[in-house]
DNA sequence: AGATGTATTGACTTTAACGTAAAAAGACGA
DNA sequence: TCGTCTTTTTACGTTAAAGTCAATACATCT
């Protein structure tokens, strides 16, 4: 018992449009069913839809993010390409370190700034401005 | 005394074009001064390229990074400006994070997909193909 | 059958972030 | 002073990732 989505119901979940869906198929990204002309994706479609968003938020690009997803399912049968797949692997593993990397000294930098702000406000709030916190 | 950096060293250093800095500059992210016509920027300027480059990384657009550094010297005199400023702090933080949860999973993935071509690698070595590891 | 609402397709447009090419202006060494 | 090199400015081109619009098709309700 497959359970289908229909692409309306996959935008209104993650808030993209058909446009975006469409789109992503014309890419070769998802190959949702068709019931006559109609789409219909499976909850593997579902999945890759997913990571295809999860990839955008991380900044990667829709070509990036079709390699990676083709990944996945592999596992070539000849050794020199499971080489140049390690290889890949390693090299995205590295992008995401740089990018966590990234995000802790924007995190600081954050915090650092709130600081600030806080004990503005403080003192403004000292120095008698009426207001209610 | 102040120590300059000259457009193309910039460049060299962070690996981009003459192009993207003046990209920038006329985006209003960064402002070095000028000897004549020449451009000088100064090391608060390379700060700022660095964060842009930084932001980038990370998949905001330049009107974001734009916003963020903003954030960075300002300190508004009202108490309305701070509020808003730390409602900003908080939303950018909330990305952040979110990013952080998108890399760990996409690790996480990454090291199943290893895992599996490891072990299809060792399948094909122990199955008697010539290889010398 | 007619009206209504949702899907699809195709074509054209838009936006961000640069790339590329051409012309002119200094800067510097021989 | 000449030639070479770098830099600047201006203008047009490009690419990715959709947005927008119009025409058509399907399905459903009345």
């Amino acid at each position: 018992m497959q359970r289908y989505f229909t692409i309306t119901q996959l935008t209104q979940e993650f808030d993209i449009t058909t446009r975006t869906l469409r789109f992503y198929e014309a890419q070769g990204l998802v190959t949702p069913q068709r019931r006559g002309r109609q789409r219909l994706y499976t909850p593997g479609d579902r999945t890759r839809i997913k990571l295809i968003l999860r990839g955008k938020r991380l900044g990667f690009s829709l070509a990036e993010i079709n390699e990676m997803i083709g990944m996945y399912g592999s596992a070539p049968g000849e050794i020199g390409q499971l080489r140049l797949l390690m290889d890949k692997i390693q090299a995205r593993r590295d992008e995401l370190l740089e990018k966590q990397r990234d995000i802790e000294l924007t995190l600081l930098e954050l915090d650092e700034v709130e600081t600030g702000a806080k004990s503005r406000m403080v003192e403004l709030v000292a120095s008698g401005v009426s207001e209610s916190v």
